[in-house]
DNA sequence: CTGTATCCTTAGGGATACTG
DNA sequence: CAGTATCCCTAAGGATACAG
């Protein structure tokens, strides 16, 4: 999904970002779709941000209609949807990878998990595996 | 300034960002001070988002407070201030390109200002010059 | 258990008045 | 003009009940 009309406050790449992720939980649904492997609805209600239930399914909606994550049927569950992000929302990872490493830096109770600083290394390879494999 | 154990919600590096940038103006400003050389108050204010007064405010606040950027006296003209990134404020330089990056990729009415790009161009010799110098 | 809907409180934020 | 404060409404979101 790109800008529409209405309700955009300007066409800066900046702000292009702020209208899908400005907010304090979309981008954890990334992170755990990007990092922890999840992919089922109360995967993602485990966190440990404590995502309530109808803000989860407000988000997962919003990504899906902005074209960052798909939702399909669970061949093997009936009734149980699969959540995955699509290429645009992979192309989300060199961002989380700036992120993470700024994060790391400056501030010292961040713990950075084992699969964070690995994709990490691998993408500084300029090296598109690891991580993205499983993607 | 780093997590406090109050109101944190995990010590998740892509959570910590959020606590400071997630919501849809903070990063603005930072783009402001970063890209479009803005100091003062008054040119905050005149941005195509038109963020308003008491916004700005609190924002600027928040952002000194988490140590992202000062607020010093302007020798110049009194009874004004100018405010500036910090070292970790500046640190925010590869976040900034990556999402310039991939809101051009995604997006086509986004339009990338000359100064995002030119600052892009250079983070990618791995020349920290450019936008840099003036920060 | 997966997901949706509802209730209700709090926080975000627009408009604007106000102070130095 | 720079910045703060207030008023007030709307959106964000926590708790929880509900439906398949």
């Amino acid at each position: 999904m790109e800008h529409n009309s209405e309700n955009c406050r300007s066409n800066c790449p900046i702000n292009f970002i702020l209208e899908t992720f400005g907010d304090k939980w979309t981008l954890l649904v990334v992170r755990d779709l990007m990092f922890k492997g999840k992919k089922y609805y109360g995967e993602f209600l485990e966190s440990d941000e404590k995502i309530s239930t109808n803000i989860l399914a407000e988000r997962l909606q919003r990504l899906e209609t902005h074209g960052v994550i798909t939702k399909e049927k669970d061949p093997d569950h009936k009734s149980k949807f699969i959540y995955a992000l699509t290429e645009k929302g992979k192309a989300l990872l060199p961002i989380m990878l700036e992120v993470t490493q700024w994060s790391s830096t400056y501030d010292s109770l961040t713990n950075t998990p084992k699969e964070f600083s690995e994709a990490l290394k691998v993408d500084k390879d300029g090296v598109k595996k690891g991580v993205l494999d499983r993607l």
